[in-house]
DNA sequence: AATTATATATAGACAGACTATATATGTCAA
DNA sequence: TTGACATATATAGTCTGTCTATATATAATT
């Protein structure tokens, strides 16, 4: 079954938020990351990815440096910003709030995030 | 704390029709059960609703039909077709499979979903 | 008489993710 | 050695979904 392409938007930005908590990483990377984490679930391109990051820095929730790698180009690491760390806890409870009330109208029932 | 526009993209058809499994609905209602079964999470407006509704009719997912009110304007009621149906279905689907490997992601656990 | 609630509808703006394309390097197989 | 593939970043243009703003119309309330 292929994931419906319009659920996907406007969470890009958490996840990869999320991603840079655990340490600084380079956008090949966090594309990867990505995949394996959801268990093959998410497949963002590349083309989503980078202007993702640029716009992130753009708004000083992420920092970047040049760094060389062993073999092939040099890599481009991006680092959480303290403003970063803030806005990512919101988005975090965002999320947690708008998946909180989708299941409460596809189940019926009620729902306490944290679960 | 203000629901981020981002995160709602994509699922509101799958809302909609969710809310027509119950049985025939007019726009206005969908707007106000929508409020009331997300506890004043969703806020669908007019000016979205109406197009998506266009938009699922056009795809053969509901019908309508025009009925008189005791009082105002006729309304329009929306039907959940056989085939919007197996369409909502799948959306479900798509939805608890998306739903889960976000959560993955962000708590770094497994996620059987169906919770 | 004016405002608010009910009820539907469209045009235009905007944001997020997509595809397609471009660049550049290293590895591996034919 | 040539081509294909994986690594790695980047931008232009497109598409889709939701938004705001606006329009129409009727009934109830103030």
């Amino acid at each position: 079954m292929e994931l419906d392409k319009g659920l996907v938007s406007g969470s890009m930005a958490l996840l990869v938020m999320k991603l840079l908590e655990d340490g600084d990483m380079y956008g090949y990377q966090m594309v990867e990351e990505l995949k394996k984490r959801s268990d093959d679930t998410f497949h963002l391109k590349a083309g989503s990815l980078y202007p993702l990051l640029h716009g992130l820095e753009g708004k000083g929730y992420v920092s970047a440096y040049e760094k060389e790698a062993t073999a092939g180009k040099p890599r481009r690491y991006y680092h959480l910003t303290k403003q970063g760390h803030s806005v990512l806890q919101e988005k975090e409870e965002s999320w947690n709030l708008y998946a909180c009330a989708v299941r409460k109208v596809l189940k019926g029932g009620v729902c306490s995030y944290g679960t």
